[in-house]
DNA sequence: TACGGACTTCGAGCGCACTCCAGGCAAGCG
DNA sequence: CGCTTGCCTGGAGTGCGCTCGAAGTCCGTA
């Protein structure tokens, strides 16, 4: 029990996990902090977005150089990449701050966290449900079309 | 060569897909229009977004009582089921309206209509490969929040 | 005939997730 | 030194998809 509030977010974040999914490390040469230009070209989210998801609480404190300038880590990498992840998902982005808060406040949150993310994954299943229902609807339609205009078909196929 | 513009209409909505995806005929009686607020409880939107749908042209033309007050048909419910999926998907109003004017415009944007309904397909194949990769990280975080507090499974299964 | 409730139109307002702008600072370069 | 480039901040603006309100009409029941 002598895991600090800081190793918590290390455990949150995740390093392996993301590490399969989002590939951080842009420069391989050890150095490990990027600036906000980099960081929007790396992971397709602009400037003023990252900047704007600092200021709401969705980044979890990003360090500065001496001139104030934002100097991201790999691990702001990989958060950024659950975050995208989850964005696409269709989460609200006020559910994803409330996940940033519970790893902020540390190891005691685990269970909150653990809740919260079944409860997003059991969201995601029914979205998948929805989708491949929709999915075949539009198969279904889209065979109607073809067999509606054969005309276009009938070029032999040998 | 017969079919008429509302012919085409009739094919677009396509009955009996929809009718396997959304329930139509709220009165089994042989009634078959409804009011607004009838057609806002059978398929969970508001009143007022039945009106701004009609408005913003992604109903197919509703018609009227004697007083000017809409009378909702079957076909309307099914086209509503449709859009109700697509709207699911993430897919913009304004290409809904795009699709709804085809409908409108005749037979001979059938080209138009199968080439729509196939690129929305190939997105909602992207959305579903998104979701399971999603899934998958979903997965293997909870996994790892449920191996690090091992204590609150210690109830034993047998 | 009076009343409550559901309907009509048009237009304004709202919440979300960005997106952009103005004004300013710091570093690098010819 | 001046210029350009990239970043900073705070706050205003945008686009989408509804959502609501006001003011009026119509219908059914007592």
């Amino acid at each position: 029990m002598t895991v600090t509030e800081t190793d918590a977010a290390d455990v949150a974040a995740e390093p392996d996990v993301c590490a399969s999914v989002e590939a951080p490390r842009i420069r391989p040469g050890g150095q490990t902090h990027y600036t906000i230009s980099e960081v929007a070209a790396a992971c397709g989210l602009s400037a003023h977005t990252l900047r704007w998801y600092e200021r709401i609480g969705l980044m979890p404190h990003v360090d500065r150089s001496h001139t104030g300038q934002r100097r991201f880590t790999d691990r702001d990498l990989e958060w950024l990449g659950l975050v995208a992840k989850l964005r696409l998902t269709g989460m609200p982005v006020a559910d994803m701050v409330r996940y940033a808060e519970l790893v902020r406040e540390g190891e005691h949150t685990f269970p909150d966290r653990h809740a919260l993310l079944v409860a997003t994954r059991e969201d995601v299943r029914r979205r998948i449900a929805e989708l491949r229902e929709t999915l075949a609807v539009l198969d279904y339609k889209i065979d109607m079309y073809a067999a509606l205009r054969p005309p276009e078909n009938t070029e032999r196929t040998a």
